[in-house]
DNA sequence: ATTATGACTCCCA
DNA sequence: GTGGGAGCCATAA
């Protein structure tokens, strides 16, 4: 398992991350990869390191994110919930905006995602 | 000071 | 489709 930070300004980051998020429509979803593309790097970062940890800060905001951040819409690149503990939670906050599930726990991206 | 710890993604077997 | 490794450092305890 590959160790990784919390970014530079990190509240500042957060904070961008969160606005992001809020912006996913209901019913779509977003992964932690596209968000932290969108969102950007922060100043003085290299992007191959941002690549590298930008999804994984992104999740990092998802885990304390203030009420009002549809938190269960960012889901992984492979259209499933990376999340552990909350996982169903997660399923049933997405199934009750009409986003679907495969046998396998999969969510069609093509079909839900969304680009920003 | 030292250690454990994190809601990821890409690439290649 | 599934599994493992690399990416490489700030916080909290």
């Amino acid at each position: 398992m590959p160790r990784f930070t919390t970014p530079p300004d990190r509240e500042g980051f957060e904070e961008a991350v969160w606005e992001m998020v809020m912006q996913i429509p209901r019913g779509r979803v977003c992964t932690y990869g596209r968000i932290s593309e969108l969102v950007g790097a922060p100043s003085g970062m290299d992007a191959p390191a941002f690549r590298a940890f930008g999804p994984r800060w992104v999740g990092g905001a998802m885990a304390h994110c203030p009420d009002g951040v549809p938190w269960w819409r960012v889901i992984n690149a492979q259209g499933r919930i990376s999340q552990r503990e909350g996982a169903e939670r997660q399923r049933r906050m997405l199934e009750e905006e009409r986003v679907e599930f495969s046998e396998r726990g999969k969510v069609d991206m093509g079909e839900y995602g969304w680009e920003g």
